[in-house]
Formats: C-alpha cells, structure tokens, sequence
DNA sequence: CAGTGGTCTAGACCACTGG
DNA sequence: CAGTGGTCTAGACCACTGC
C-alpha cells in the first residue's frame, strides 16, 4: 500500500544489456530479506519468527506473497511451520531426529532400540590447512584450521570414525573437552556457541580400505571394507563452513537414500 | 461445467468415531485425481495434461486449487511445468539427464566429456523368487521373476555390475536381446514398453568385497573394495516393481549425494 | 496474437493451539 | 476465545512460447 517501500526493489531489467533477464519475483525478494533476518541473528535458532500478517505489513506486500516465501524457506529446511502457533527457525538441537545429516541406519530400521550413539572425541588440534582442505572450505593454503577426529559407537561397537576440519577463525574456542562435555548433535554446539548454522551439505561415497591407525580406533581387520563419506557443509550463502570425512562400518548400518 | 461433480468428494469426518480426523483439503484430492489419470494412462510420459484452467473447469474448483495440486506433483517429479507451454508427464527418456537415479558421478564432475555408459547384458532369465526378494518386491515366496545381470563401462572400464529381479508378469515378453537392442535409459523402456513408470526408489549403501565371479566381470582383485547399492524402485502407488543390486568401482567416480 | 504457466492481491473461511 | 498457519476463491496482470 505505501508508495515508499525501501526494502522491496525490484531487480528487473536494470540495465538493458543485461542478458540474463534476473527478473525477481517479489516473494523471492521477500524470502531473500527473511534470510537476511536468520543470517544476521535477528530470529535465532527455535525462536518463532513474526506472523505471516505481521510481515506482511512489515515488508509492504500481501499475506500470499510472504506465505509463498516462507514455503520455499520450509522447503528447505531453514524455517519450520506450525499451525496454531507460528513458524520457527530450524535448529539442529531439540530435533526429535537427532542426526539430520547422518544417513547410516541400523539395518533393522529401529533408530530407537539402538539408543544414542557414544561419543569419544581422540583429537582436536590447531593446524594449517593443506590445498586440498583450503580449497574445499574457500580458504587459501596454509591458512588456520582445526581438526578434530572422533569415534562414534552403537552398543559399544566402534562403528563410525570421523576427521572433520573447520575453518579456524569463526570457531576460536572450539577444544576437546568442549566437545566432549555437550551432549546432542555437534551442529547444535556450533549453532548455539558460535552461531554456525549448517544448512545443507554434499556427500562423495566411496568404498576404501582402512589403514592401521583406523584399524586400531574402529577394531577392525585391515580387510574390512569401509564407506568413505566426504562431506562439505555449508552456512547461509553457501558458504562451506566444515569439510569432514567419515569412514562408516556396514556390517550393521547401512547408508539409506530416497531417490525422487 | 456440469453440477453434478460426482469425481470430488470431501473425505472429511465420514463416521464420528474416526479417531484420525483424515482430513483431507480440496487439492489433495484433485492431486490424487490427476495421479490416477497419470496412472490410468489417460495422459502418458512426455504428453501433456489439460491446462489449469481446463482442469479447473473438469473438476469445478478454482485454478488456485489446481495450480496447488500440479505444485505437489511436480515437487515429486511425477510433471514438469513449462512456462508458455503447459504442464508435462514427466518421463525417464528424452530427459537430458540420462540416468535419474544413478548417482554415480566421475570425480571431476564432468559427467558430459565421460559421454555415455557402455552397456553389456550378460544375463537374463525367468526364475523363481527367494523370500528376500519375495519380499522387497511384495510377492509371495516362489512367485515368478525376472533376473537381469549387466555390466555398465565408463571409457571401456567395467565400472557397475548389475543384478536386477523384477515382477514377472508386468514385464512378460522382457528378454536380453530387447534389453541390448535398445538405446536409453531402463527406465524409459519400462515405460514405453511395459507401462511401468518408476516414481521413486529407496537405496542401502554398503562396502563390500566381491566374490570370484563379481572379480571377472569387473575385472578387478579381490581385494577391491565396491559399493553395494540395494535399491528398491517404485511405481505409483508405492508399489515396488524392481529390486535391483548394483554393485559400484569407485576408483574414478563416487555416489554423489546432497544433503537438506 | 492467443494460450500457457507465474505472480500478486484481497477477502472469506477453516483447522489448530493455547490461555 | 484470539491468534496462528492452512485453504479456497476470483480477478488482474506479467512472462514466456509459438504461430
């Protein structure tokens, strides 16, 4: 309704050789200011964001435009509906599915018998990265990383060992024991102690074969196969915020994937 | 246009007792009404469906329900949506990306230099079920099926063996000689074919080491360690029609998979 | 140019939650 | 009961396609 409506551009056709088009429908230049909000910690993780009719007036557009936008940002996991009582912001604690990255399932399904998995951080050190960690997480070689490795077991069956390399700066603080005391997820530690929230990632699977030092941490023969799953988490911005490598031990899991 | 709309019915609180409410808003029951006209093959792969405003009108409700409707379904990939041009029934042939559920990737990403896969059938019969595979097709122990066996090259490099068992009867007159003569991807063939359209499919990745003949085929030591994908695949319905068991070299390439 | 899907609006009403 | 998200409608207009 107001003529002045600062927030809302519209993007299109700004200069006239632009070949792509990059017209922007409004709902996804609202969506893009509601991303601004979870991005700057103006609505934090589990905190309810405002109503669809308040942020319609707040951005000057009609409840069905904003509606749209936040289906999108549901779609995507950054935002989570709930009728009756509002829409939130997707946390990767308090999520009743403890691990949403981790596909490795029990092969009898029952994520629930098999109760939580034990935890035991071996290492968590300061070190440069090496050309291949820099390029994965968009720093430049020899720049300051953390590595940490741990071991995750299921009824006392070391099951999966992982390596997982973060960029150094936005995790200072991050040590051993800090890991070792927080029970739940480690995306929540890092969604709650250093505002890091991972919002989507890449997985390369491959089948390899263990070496002794990952032999000894998982008690297994040197001709076990392994999974190796590489991954690549990514914040807002699809900015890569942690590269982590886990070998995973299938005699008792699998790796489960919906194709649509 | 008729008054009588005989075809959309409110399932809504049908017997006060009904513990689940079971509702059921209007454009899901117009989404499952164009699913079974997909089903039905009223509109067939690659056609096109009426327009929304034609469906609107057939099933007496506004384009903003059936607009809703086609969303789900395209969210599904069961259609396509093409600005200017219509709503399509989305197919596994002429799909430029050749293979849907193969997640197979070579690891520098270039998935077009690779060019296409070599494809061997090594084997095709007509047996009888074993109650695992009874099961994962739900059929009955002893039923009739298919097995195919083939072997997919990369470059002349063996690269994915093979073994597939599928319902006998929905794919009578299937042999080797129809399965090596044809061009494109399986699942294009199941539809043309033998009307069988897979919608989606669930998988279980494993490492495992290969037998002997697993070794000959692939042209590989025994000590190679390969990915076990068991996959289940789906047509409408939910109804598994193809349990198939690939096993994946993944010297050069890696399952690929994204993570939300 | 007509026909398609895509966006945006305004308003009415429904379903669910919690006080 | 008020407030939230969810559904449905009708109508206007925009962007894209192909004739």
């Amino acid at each position: 309704m107001n003529s002045a409506s600062p927030s809302v551009v519209d993007l299109k056709v700004s200069s006239p050789e632009s070949v792509t088009p990059a017209f922007s429908p409004l709902y996804r230049q609202i969506k893009s200011l509601i991303m601004q909000g979870l991005q700057s910690g103006e609505w934090r993780p589990s905190e309810s964001i405002p109503s669809e009719m308040d942020l319609a007036a707040r951005y000057h557009v009609s409840q069905g435009t904003v509606r749209k936008a936040i289906d999108e940002l549901a779609a995507e996991n950054l935002l989570i509906r709930r009728q009756g009582k509002g829409t939130f912001v997707a946390t990767h604690a308090e999520h009743h599915v403890q691990y949403r990255f981790l596909k490795l399932m029990p092969d009898n399904g029952d994520t629930q018998s098999e109760g939580p998995a034990q935890r035991e951080i071996i290492d968590c050190k300061k070190l440069r990265a090496s050309a291949e960690i820099a390029r994965a997480l968009a720093l430049r070689t020899g720049d300051s990383v953390l590595q940490v490795r741990r071991v995750l077991s299921f009824a006392d069956t070391p099951t999966i060992l992982e390596d997982l390399w973060l960029p150094a700066n936005p995790f200072k603080g991050l040590t051993a024991e800090r890991l070792s005391q927080y029970h739940g997820p480690m995306y929540a530690l890092f969604e709650t102690e250093f505002g890091v929230r991972m919002v989507r990632a890449e997985e390369k699977i491959r089948a390899v074969l263990p070496d002794e030092s990952q032999c000894t941490l998982l008690k297994i023969k040197p001709t076990t196969p392994l999974l190796s799953v590489e991954r690549v988490a990514y914040t807002y911005n699809d900015a890569p915020m942690e590269l982590r490598r886990g070998l995973y031990l299938t005699d008792t899991h699998h790796y489960h994937n919906e194709l649509n």
